[in-house]
DNA sequence: GTCGGCATGTAAGCGGTTACATGATTGG
DNA sequence: CCAATCATGTAACCGCTTACATGCCGAC
């Protein structure tokens, strides 16, 4: 249940109504949490009765009200309670890897599948280095909010920390991007080859320390030898 | 619904029982999907309905049945299918990062935090590796016998995707341990002088292609002169 | 006047986790 | 004899998605 403390976090850099919650959960990115508002409106309700969250009333009409929710200080408590905890790893579920490998029965359609991957990455990039690039320029109003309370120290922390997270996930990106070029470059060097008996294109990536290298290429000679 | 197809993958591959799913899923690794058995039986139930699937069953004594599952052709022609669509993307949703932002109220703990993570994908980075050289040395079960049924150009199709999966994910694994270490020997240039100003250890990747670089170090000089 | 963005909620259903439950076989 | 592994199931619960539902406000 990390959407409880992702609520806290956000409200952590300052006061926000649910659908701001929403429109940062939902565009996602930016974001390492994703939430739709049907999630979020019932879980400020919780969070304003377990005495974590103060809610504002703010009247809009007769008939309609607008709430604005700050952190309670309990709220900040529970929240760097949380964040002090090691992290703990969910089971790996990936669909992608999952298609990919069962793809042998279907080829045809594994150019689209790299092609999409790519593409996916490129844009998840682009806006990672947007936002990294608002932060870095001191014009992000959230990250600035957060660094206002803060004396120099706490602040380089902050700074450090958000830096740590977004150059972390634009290299994730970076290296799914290469991933999927790197299979799209193995597919045009078969493709006009289909009956192909030569292992051409290197698949394992020249960079990656460690990884054990075969003979001539991605797949070991003798690889249909098996029973 | 991905588990239906990650068992019909498996099953793709020779039959099994739910137990054999239950063991693959669980243990996780050299696998791309997670699954306990409370959810495996009941869906094995539900693929046998749909005819996806068939049944046998050995007595294994008067009040005890064993059931060995076997992939029908219906069952193929829909795993080729879904195989085929280009994949989609869920909503990113990364405790870890939200954790690493919000632990600059707790310091202390992000030492712990990045040893963790860095832990964490070695371990996983190690199975990778151990089930890939398996593939390779063709000593791998369930992808021989999946070979077995199939010419040699497919099969050279089938430990490509392989071979392009696992080395993606180790890839991954590298990328992480990376950057663990790249936030703990920051940590290391840090540590003695909290009140430092000087912004040593360099942040970003120095290969990682297209990342801007600022100035002096992660954080740009005039970081603290946000409003 | 209607369309898009702001704003807030509820309900059904699904996929996954945790816990409960039972029994056979094998090896120390 | 007891523990571990093999083997199969059910039930309660939780988090998330999809869909349903309402109403204000400003701009074109």
């Amino acid at each position: 249940m990390s959407l409880r403390y992702a609520i806290l976090g956000y409200l952590s850099t300052g006061p926000g109504t649910g659908y701001d919650l929403a429109r940062q959960f939902d565009t996602g990115l930016g974001w390492f949490w994703s939430a739709r508002h049907s999630q979020i409106y019932p879980e400020l309700k919780r969070l304003t009765e377990d005495g974590l969250i103060t809610r504002d009333t703010t009247m809009v009409s007769e008939n309609m009200d607008k709430y604005i929710y700050s952190i309670a200080p309990e709220g900040l408590a529970v929240l760097r309670d949380w964040a002090s905890k090691p992290p703990t790893y969910a089971p790996n579920r990936d669909t992608e890897r999952l298609q990919l490998i069962f793809s042998d029965d279907s080829p045809e359609s594994l150019r689209k599948h790299l092609e999409t991957h790519r593409d996916h990455f490129r844009r998840r990039r682009e806006k990672l280095q947007a936002t990294i690039d608002t932060i870095r320029a001191g014009e992000h109003e959230r990250v600035n909010s957060r660094l206002a309370r803060r004396g120099p120290e706490e602040a380089a922390l902050t700074l450090q920390l958000r830096e740590m997270a977004y150059v972390g996930d634009i290299e994730r990106a970076d290296l799914e991007i290469a991933w999927a070029e790197r299979g799209l470059a193995w597919l045009d060097s078969h493709e006009h080859k289909p009956k192909g008996r030569q292992q051409g294109a290197a698949l394992a990536a020249p960079q990656a320390a460690g990884v054990q290298q075969v003979g001539e290429g991605g797949v070991p000679a003798d690889a249909s030898a098996a029973p």
